[in-house]
This record gives structure tokens, sequence and C-alpha cells, in this order.
RNA sequence: GUGGGCGUAGCUCAGCUGGUAGAGCGCCUGGUUGUGGUCCAGGAGGUCGCGGGUUCAAGCCCCGUCGUUCACCCCA
């Protein structure tokens, strides 16, 4: 029985082995910066009570439910009421309140999963992606170094990684509320929101939106205008802020955290990760409340951001207790799908194997499997070629995968001669202390240096 | 969820005003009976995404659907 070829599902991308180890080894990357920091691993399950996943936004329509085939006909409601998460930040605060007598606080933790949003696919964005998340939560309050502290270490995460150079652009919820009811803007979150479409829209047509949809007068437009076009890589934002001459109590606060922000970033502000304020940022998620990041890559800025966050300081409340947080979300499907697809990042082989063990015969498969075992033992990724056919065939077969050696038996299981099929060098060695060098152990992921015109 | 573009061999693509499919690369075999890459000769491989419709005739036109992509929405 065929039913011929199965084909993609929209929205649930799928990886080849030479993609799926770049992505296993940017994971690998960023957990070592995140345990470097000394962030604990968390995994939640893969659902939420609708309860839960409904309190936050309004992302009702991207939840997918979760219900049995044939729910029990005495208990129609027994599979009711649950949805696969839609990002990690709403299960990780159900988790500090269910386990909250059994973490430390302020409690740091990273967390690097799946999650499911029904929406509309296109590129770098998905139905199914991974997310890597580290958050900082405090039990009644958290201190704000603590929003430096999260910057600074996905900052040095994203440094590490083999992408292009990112921008991490901050700004500070308290600053752009203080600035819009310093220059009396009526209703403050709709400003907030059409500025939000700067870069989308022309400046001119968000100009007559604040005028429509915020209720601002040609002054106070332009005025919002100007701020929303300040960035800077350092705290000089703040002496262009008080240009304007608006002023405000929340206003300055938000300049101080921000301004501590940036200093804070310095040292890991470079090449590769470039963090800058940007007064334009806003986030669509009303949970924020002062600190926060959006990130693109350069040259790929149409993806949109790929790692956002912010500070939050009352996602989780048990009635008794408020657990203020600051965290930030890395998009890891977002960033790397289209880098694999346009080839921007690749391994140069599609399987772990270094070496290849080449088979004269089936009865000296034994002898064969021998070899690679010896090799196996001191850690070098080996297989045993699949049939004895010509060495031509065999070492064919290597070049295909991108395994750099092949091992010819000897008279023994302890020697034979090893060739490096790339420089054809052909050489004696025993399998007992023949070691390839460090760079050949593993598939090497690299990043091309293409820029886009 | 709304609207638009695209879907031909493993890959990149060509295919005229409708007349029943092609190239390059890759792959396989042999020349080279345990040493690949070059070269030469030969070969395999396509329900033209899928399903309907119009027509004597559909890769080409129409409808639907799936996939992909862009904009909106939203956001990682």
């Amino acid at each position: 029985m065929t039913a011929g070829r199965p084909t993609a599902m929209s929205g649930f991308p799928e990886l080849l082995p030479a993609e799926r180890l770049v992505e296993q080894h940017v994971v690998d990357l960023l957990r070592r910066t995140f345990e470097l920091h000394g962030f604990a691993p968390v995994e939640t399950r893969a659902v939420e009570p609708l309860e839960t996943l409904l309190s936050k936004g309004e992302t009702s329509k991207e939840v997918y439910v979760l219900r049995r085939l044939q729910a029990d006909p005495a208990r129609p409601d027994a599979d009711a009421g649950i949805g696969l998460h839609f990002d990690l930040t709403v299960p990780f605060a159900r988790y500090v309140l269910e386990f909250a007598g059994k973490l430390d606080f302020p409690f740091r933790r990273y967390q690097i999963q799946k999650v499911w949003r029904g929406e509309r696919p296109q590129e770098g964005r998905y139905r199914e992606f991974t997310q890597a998340d580290i958050d900082i939560v405090g039990r009644g309050e958290l201190a704000f170094h603590h929003d430096v502290e999260v910057a600074r270490v996905m900052a040095e995460a994203m440094a590490a990684l083999p992408v292009p150079p990112v921008r991490l652009q901050v700004n500070n919820r308290k600053l752009i509320q203080g600035f819009y009811a310093g220059v009396g803007a009526p209703d403050v979150d709709a400003v907030m929101r059409v500025v939000d479409k700067l870069g989308k829209v022309p400046e001119e047509t968000v100009r007559r939106m604040l005028a429509d949809e915020a209720g601002l007068d040609d002054e106070q437009a332009s005025l919002c205008l100007r701020l929303a076009g300040i960035r800077s890589a350092d705290a000089s934002f703040v002496d262009r802020v008080r240009e304007l001459g608006v002023t405000s109590d929340l206003l300055e606060e938000g300049m101080a955290e921000l301004a501590a922000v940036l200093e804070g970033c310095a040292t890991v502000s470079g090449e590769r990760v470039r963090v800058e304020a940007d007064l334009r940022i806003a986030r669509g998620l009303d949970y924020y409340t002062g600190t926060v990041f959006e990130t693109v890559m350069e040259g790929l800025e149409h993806l949109g951001s790929i790692c956002s966050g912010g500070r939050y300081d009352a996602l989780a409340d048990d009635g008794r207790t408020t657990y203020p947080g600051v965290g930030i979300s890395l998009g890891v499907s977002r960033m790397l799908v289209p880098l694999l697809h346009s080839g921007r990042v690749r391994a140069d082989r599609p399987v772990p194997s270094a070496v290849l063990v080449a088979l004269v015969d089936e009865p000296s498969r034994g002898d064969a499997d021998a070899v690679a075992q010896r090799l196996r033992a001191r850690g070098i990724p080996s297989e045993v070629a699949a049939a004895p056919q010509r060495f031509g065939k065999q070492i064919r077969y290597a070049e295909r995968r991108g395994i750099p050696y092949v091992w010819f038996p000897g008279p023994d299981p302890a020697t034979g001669e090893v060739k490096d099929i790339r420089s054809g060098e052909q050489v004696p060695a025993r399998a007992d202390t023949w070691s390839p060098p460090e760079a050949d152990l593993r598939p090497t992921i690299s990043a091309t240096e293409e820029r886009v015109p």
C-alpha cells in the first residue's frame, strides 16, 4: 500500500542531519554560556491549563488545544482545557509559583524547548519552533542590576554563535511612558502602539496616526517622533532626550536604568554583538514594565527580532506574593532556519564519523569492528564500511559524507594505514595510538562571511 | 485569520499563441579485478505538487487543495 510520498507540514520545519548538527552545536554553545553564568536548567511540560495560557495577552487564537481522539463519554471534560505552550515565560511563571517553596530566590534559570503557535508561517516564522530563554525571578522584589545581567549573558551567548553580527536594541518602558506622559499624551499606551509602527509605515503616516489614534497635537507628535529617532551605543542618549525639554520623574528613572544597562554591557558589546539604546523599541506584550529588548541580525532585519524580552514586575503572583522577573528569549529556529536554508551557516559533513574503516571482505568484518572500537575508545567517532566494495568505492562513500579519514586494515586489528582523503596522504598507523587533529574530530560548523548587498 | 507571487528530474532551471518534457550539475555502470577526485563511453531517474474542470488535445487555461514565499496581523 502506497499513499505517495508524504509532504511537508506547513510551519513545522524539519532539518536534514547536517542542519541538525548546526542546531545542536548552537544549543550546546548557549547552554555552556548560560551555565557559566550560573543559570540552572529547567524543562517544563509541553502543556499548560488553558486558563494559564490565556491569562496574559490576547494570544488565544494561537494556542493549540490538546484533546484525546476518543474522550471518555462518561467524563467529557476530563481531557478538556489544556493546550501546548506558546512561549516559555508563561509556563515558567506557573512553575515558579508551583515550586516556590523549593526554589531559592533570586532564581535564575535557562530553558531551551519547543513551543507552538498557530500562526500563518513564513520565513523565520513557524508553528513549531525552539526558543532559548533565560530569566531571573525574585520573591517580592528583584534588584535592577539583574536587568543588566540578563542583557550581558545573552549578548555574550550570541557573540559565541556562528551567525551574522547582531544588534541588541534596548529601551525602557518607564522612559517612553514617562516621556509621553510628560508631553501630555492623553493615552500613553496608544502612543506606544503607534510609535511601534515606525519602520513599517512612513513617518508621516505615523505622525497622522499619532494625531488620529493617540490624540496628539503637532508639537506633541513631533516630540514623540524625535524621541523615537534617538539611538546611541552609550549613555549619550540621555543628553539628547534632555534637549527635547520634557521632564518627569518616570522619564528620569527610565533614563537612569537604560544608561545603566548600556554601561553594564559596554564590555560585551563589540563586533559580534552591538548593544545600543534604541528609543523606538516598545514591544507588543503588555506585561513589560521597564527594560525591553529586541535583537536583529545585520543584513537580515526583515526577519524581525530574533531575541527579545524585558522586565516584568508582576507576571507571577499567587495572591500573597508577587514574583518580579527579567528575562530574554532567543528564537533559535527563527535565527537559524533561514541561515541554514540560505547556506550562510553550515556543517562540513552530515555525519559525526571522523573515520571510515574500510572492509576487505565479510569474514574480516570482526577485525574492522575491532579497529573502529579501538578508535572509539579514545573518542574518535568511527564507522565500518557498509559493504566490502572496491576500495575506490569505499573512499567515495567517505568522500560523499565528508568523512575525512579512511582506515585500511593491516594484517591485524592493531595496525593499518590511514588516509586523509582530502590531501591523499596515507600513513601507517596503530589503532591504539593514532588520532586525527582535534579539528577533524567533529563536524566543523562555519558561517560564511557573505555580505548582503 | 486576510490578500498577493511561485510549485517541471536529487539540485538550479528552460519549455513559444495549449499539440502528450529538456539542459547543466549530481547520481549509477564500465574503461581502472582493494585507493576516490581528472578524462572518455554508456545508463538510470519526471503521477509536470495533488484533485477536479474546459478542450480533439493541458506543464501551459479555470476552480479547489497542499506546500513555499511576501505583505497585513502578531511576534521568536
